[in-house]
DNA sequence: ATCGTGAATTCCGATATCCTGAATTTATCT
DNA sequence: AGATAAATTCAGGATATCGGAATTCACGAT
């Protein structure tokens, strides 16, 4: 892609790892040798970029002199997971869902070729899921809400996607390549995506598309609960559920937020975690 | 205090204020001119600090080339314990209140000599607070969690930050030193703070802190309503359903965190923004 | 639809800043 | 307490940064 990868970054791109490097670290803190160490740079000028860091808010020195991310990153990264407002404005229907299906549900948002959970909300039934907490990531195509928005992006992205994530996707035991694109045609023709495999044994899940003004998924509800609590029976009041807020959702966004607009040269811009 | 506000800060520092520019700016994003102008540094500057942002996965480019957070800051975060682990802690809680108060409830913890909001649940009122949205700060002292806050901490640290926000306060408009003792005994009394005064005209809250295992407060769990919803036979019922799950909470947090403690000598390393 | 203004991006030389290595202070372990 | 290892400070040389000017691009107006 672009000189993304280059090992030699700008100074300040080689700080800005250390941030990832704390959030990724031991929560109690690293020690600035490991920093150092992990970060590939020397001991004097880890410590040079800590103590920015501290001076700015983002980090801090806990007993033993370790280092770890301190409390003004966490509120901006609270302000950027809300800056498309999509979150307070789904909290409502996640919540109604919950309340009516007593299962859990999954706020998911397309960022780059995953799909990240931006919320969910805790059912009476103990889940295993693919979108761990918030914050998890997923390849996209990778569970019924991560397919969902895969299935709805516009054609050159999809392909984008499918050809990026297809080994990762192999990696994590998923199906072939054609199995994905049979899940994909199908899930798009029918507007919502069931668990026709079980990939985590007794679970399963129902994932429904949130599209913008042009028909672009952006984002996707979806529900996670045990096999047996998705019956024949059950599925289609499930479903039409899930549709009816995610189409409301969907109508709740300004078309003119552009913040939820994904043009398709911004594949370019997109890094890998 | 430190040589934190010197104007002539390391490369580093000034591109990371860009950060906390985009957090502070329009979600929809900033114009590169405006960015540029904020951080006081001409345009190409600007542009290139911005790019390595992107490129590291903390900042995107919306359309009409705005400047914006990416979700990549807020998945790190997520993904990070402590303060967010708080945060995910306390979100039950918040929407248990929330649904049983039908009220907005904030969660505040300490940072240095003011409380941060670092989550609310909004409720069905239209509700003004000192501490705005999540992200926003108060000086300790003022507003009812932060104040709940104050009274609970270490009898040193209480009295540096007493000194240190007296001016500050009064700046808001909020009564002299002597009411604020005096509040403060109460609250540290009676485990919770009520608006004896209606520093904002029409409203009225509870705040109740949430202490550690050596009783120091770390954060506060308060609800903001109408006045006339706080009326004498509705205020014990709030303040014992508050007060369930502040103490819920407090033993849910895990003693070795050492995360949530505010050892006093860190009064020093306290750089207000 | 075309043009004009203003913004965004690229380029390049001067120079301020950063980086490595060594020395000193501080913490940790036996 | 002593010894070891890490953390922090310091200085000189190298390099990447910064801002002005030029170019490309996007948007709004006529």
């Amino acid at each position: 892609m672009t000189a993304s990868d280059t090992d030699s970054a700008s100074s300040f791109r080689r700080a800005l790892k250390l941030l990832r490097i704390l959030a990724e670290g031991d929560p109690d803190g690293l020690r600035l040798k490991d920093i150092a160490e992990v970060a590939g740079c020397s001991q004097p000028t880890a410590h040079r970029m800590l103590q920015d860091l501290a001076a700015e808010g983002f980090a801090e020195q806990a007993a033993g002199k370790r280092y770890r991310l301190a409390l003004d990153f966490y509120v901006l990264a609270a302000r950027a997971g809300q800056a498309s407002g999509l979150r307070d404005a789904a909290r409502p229907a996640l919540l109604r869902l919950s309340a009516t299906l007593s299962d859990t549900i999954f706020l998911l948002v397309r960022n780059g070729f995953d799909a990240v959970c931006l919320d969910r909300v805790e059912g009476p039934f103990p889940i295993r899921s693919f979108t761990g907490d918030i914050g998890g990531k997923v390849p996209l195509g990778l569970g019924q809400g991560s397919l969902a928005i895969l299935a709805n992006l516009p054609e050159d992205e999809q392909e984008a996607v499918i050809r990026f994530n297809i080994p990762r996707l192999l990696d994590r035991g998923f199906l072939d390549e054609a199995s994905l694109r049979s899940a994909l045609a199908q899930a798009r023709a029918q507007g919502w995506v069931n668990t026709s495999t079980g990939l985590i044994p007794g679970m399963a899940g129902v994932g429904v598309p949130v599209l913008d003004a042009q028909g672009r998924a952006v984002a996707a509800l979806s529900v996670g609960t045990l096999a047996e609590r998705l019956n024949a029976d059950r599925l289609p009041h499930v479903v039409k559920i899930l549709q009816g807020e995610a189409q409301a959702l969907a109508g709740k966004l300004n078309p003119f937020d552009v913040a939820l607009r994904y043009p398709s040269r911004s594949l370019s811009t997109i890094g890998g975690s």
